[in-house]
DNA sequence: GCAAAAGTGTTTTTCATACACCCATGT
DNA sequence: ACATGGGTGTATGAAAAACACTTTTGC
């Protein structure tokens, strides 16, 4: 902005439209997943697409991009206020969409694998894909999910942000799980454990509860997302870091 | 974007301006510097203002940083095109130009201190200003020259870019002033000599040459920046992360 | 000689890793 | 009984932090 605003007539340029994309992932059976819709229109028709919209004339981008979760997911307002939602950044290529001048920015969230996409609207075709070989996306969806993944693995590191793929009330290994999805490797788990437990604020036991995880075995003790929001000491995934 | 598309008409909405803003800074004297404009026009008439300008239609947001950096700086195109920009993040709140609705992608470059912001047009009025305790600046771009500094302290712990503070070839303590100053912190010179050093990649030694950096003392054998762009074990600050 | 800045070495402590081992539950 | 997952303890090694010390220059 700034100067060249000057002379500026609003309808004078052609006009750029500004919309949301959405990344939202969570883990299911050990593996991470990106909600998806299939598109019916005619620019990569029956491709997967990122959900997303517009950005109203009095709404900010994330006030947007929690309108659009909130019609795409069928989850509650409440709900979705209360999320971290991310912004990732800003794809601008002249040539994204072929029909028009589209600039989006792309917003990455995190949720539990509990709520199904059902919902009225725009959800109704919304699915949870498994985000590891996927095929081609429509536009560059593809490159969202990607720059998305790969942020996602590196803010679990710094930050406590890994507990919001949890339930509520969630075991360690459960939360262990969720790291060794995103990062794709292995973890020993009482070193895990240790770690984790000496993070203040990071989690913080549920009284006595308890849950049995596989059918067998000791049951885990329950969880809750403690205060903290960034990791002091970081946990750091086993080899070198993606950068 | 994907559905809302399917009946848009470009001239239907009001328009979006979609705009860049470019948070260039330096390490000069010790101190943090920002590349500001000093607004002629009507809002915040007389207030700093970051550079920036809007996109052109067949241009993407990198490439209109780039144009606009080259435009404000007066520094060649050659050099524009190799610097490092980073993109910050999207600011898009409705009101953050009383004239319109301008959407805008924030950019972070880091510079060396030599060159002087001179040069035609637009650079005639741009200034190197200290970051620690400048006023208020016009519509939220003190918020973006909080959020880049933010940025950029994060980056220097993972990645090489503090040498991209420095001129071509530049001593150990040049590249510790970097740190410190980014930072606000004093380190321990032994110890960060060994870290860099001990980092494959992160600066080569330069032949024979030295220079003498505070009139007195022993010369420094100089460096130049390696070929590594993250940096391994990171180089993380002394007291906990600002995350 | 003294101050100032560069560079080297060493000691201490902390932390991450890699295991070995015990506990509780379902089949 | 045993397989499965939860939880505890511990030895080893690497690395970060703290600091003492030497070197080379200008004044």
């Amino acid at each position: 902005m700034s100067d060249p605003l000057k002379d500026y007539d609003p309808h004078a340029f052609e006009p750029f439209a500004v919309t949301v994309d959405l990344a939202v992932f969570t883990v299911r059976e050990g593996r991470l997943h990106v909600l998806l819709i299939r598109r019916g229109q005619d620019p990569y028709e029956g491709s997967w697409a990122l959900p997303g919209g517009f950005i109203l004339p009095r709404e900010s981008a994330e006030e947007a991009a929690r309108r659009e979760l909130a019609e795409e997911t069928g989850l509650s307002e409440a709900v979705v206020d209360s999320l971290h939602l991310e912004q990732l950044r800003t794809y601008s290529g002249p040539d994204r969409d072929p029909r028009m001048r589209v600039v989006s920015v792309a917003y990455t969230a995190l949720v539990p694998d509990l709520p199904e996409p059902h919902g009225g609207g725009d959800a109704a075709h919304a699915e949870w894909v498994a985000a590891d070989g996927l095929g081609e996306l429509a536009f560059d969806h593809g490159q969202i999910v990607a720059d998305a993944h790969d942020r996602i693995g590196a803010r679990i590191e710094y930050t406590c942000l890994a507990t919001t793929f949890c339930p509520t009330a969630f075991t360690l290994g459960e939360l262990q799980q969720v790291y060794e999805t995103v990062w794709g490797t292995v973890l020993d788990r009482p070193n895990f454990r240790r770690k984790v437990l000496a993070t203040p604020g990071f989690v913080e036991p549920v009284a006595g509860a308890s849950r049995l995880t596989g059918g067998r075995g000791k049951p885990a003790s329950l969880y809750r997302a403690g205060p903290a929001t960034a990791l002091h000491p970081p946990l750091l995934r086993p080899e070198g870091r993606t950068a």
